[in-house]
DNA sequence: TAGGATATGTTATAACATAACATTTAGGAT
DNA sequence: ATCCTAAATGTTATGTTATAACATATCCTA
């Protein structure tokens, strides 16, 4: 599987930190990063599972394939879009700046994701808006749903 | 099945408001309503089934479960969960202010749900964040898990 | 190189959701 | 009132997402 070089980087970048932080980045765990890190859009299990299959010549059992799923999202590598079931790579990794809480834009039309950052001061207020009824945060995502700038203007 | 005093109120607005509205509140939509109005907790849609059967003695579908969910969604009496696929009436039905753009705060340790306004502010500084991406939004909903009041001070 | 922790394999099944087509019901037009 | 149409519901089957339970393999450390 040919990985572009900004899509290289990306899977350096997660192999030093899991050097670094002493994550066990397995080969299979590697080749199933390879495919998120690949793909053009989020990935349902299942999906991943087939590619997994397709691209690899092997089989890639479900309950291993959840599993991998959670262990790359626990470690920050992936998010999951729980609106659509599906798994995509960080778009942040490679970025000099601290991840902030991820906010995804999904376009119902076609289906594109963009990953933004949260502006610091709005999380800010969120929180303390949220934390004044005395619930504490655990870790806010935020999935917006709508139509992205081409699906807006055919 | 009795409800109180205040659920009784929920029910009537909705009712109201399909009679105004042409909704078409059939027998069977206002059972599931009534369940949901009920329950004291957000509730997926085989809890329902089995609410159902239990409370009326007769059987509700998968089927006919999810289209009334649609249904009641759609028209914003019920919200759906995403994160934990549960659905639940929505709490500001009898409130005088415009419904605004839904957010619920997740115990994920009682499982509690409480639905909060986001404020007005917060909310047009956050969509025109995003829409400078020339994304536009559809219908924003935010799902925040954490910690309720009495599960962070046992 | 033994032993414990972590990861993966395997099988089965639970939980969530929709497709496709038949039948019934509600409400408006004649 | 009767017909017509659209909406709702029934029915069966199946697709999709996710986890339980227990066995085996692999890795790391002492
Ligand atoms: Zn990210
Ligand atoms: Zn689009
Ligand atoms: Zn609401
Ligand atoms: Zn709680």
């Amino acid at each position: 599987m040919n990985l572009s070089k900004p899509q290289q980087a990306v899977l350096n970048k997660i192999e030093t930190e899991c050097a670094t932080t002493g994550l066990r980045l397995t080969a299979k765990r590697q080749k199933v990063l390879t495919i998120l890190i690949a793909a053009t859009s989020p990935l349902s299990a299942y999906d991943l599972i087939s590619s997994y299959q397709a691209i690899y010549a092997d089989a890639l059992s479900a309950m291993s394939a959840y599993r991998m799923l959670d262990f790359l999202t626990e470690a920050g590598f992936v998010h999951k879009l729980s609106t659509t079931n599906q798994y995509l790579i960080c778009s942040h990794l490679t970025c000099d700046h601290e991840h902030e809480v991820p906010q995804f834009l999904i376009c119902d039309s076609c289906h594109d994701v963009q990953e933004i950052g949260i502006r610091k001061g709005l999380q800010d207020e969120l929180e303390s808006s949220i934390e004044k009824s005395g619930f504490s945060l655990n870790s806010p995502q935020l999935e917006l749903h709508g139509l992205c700038a081409n699906c807006n203007n055919p």
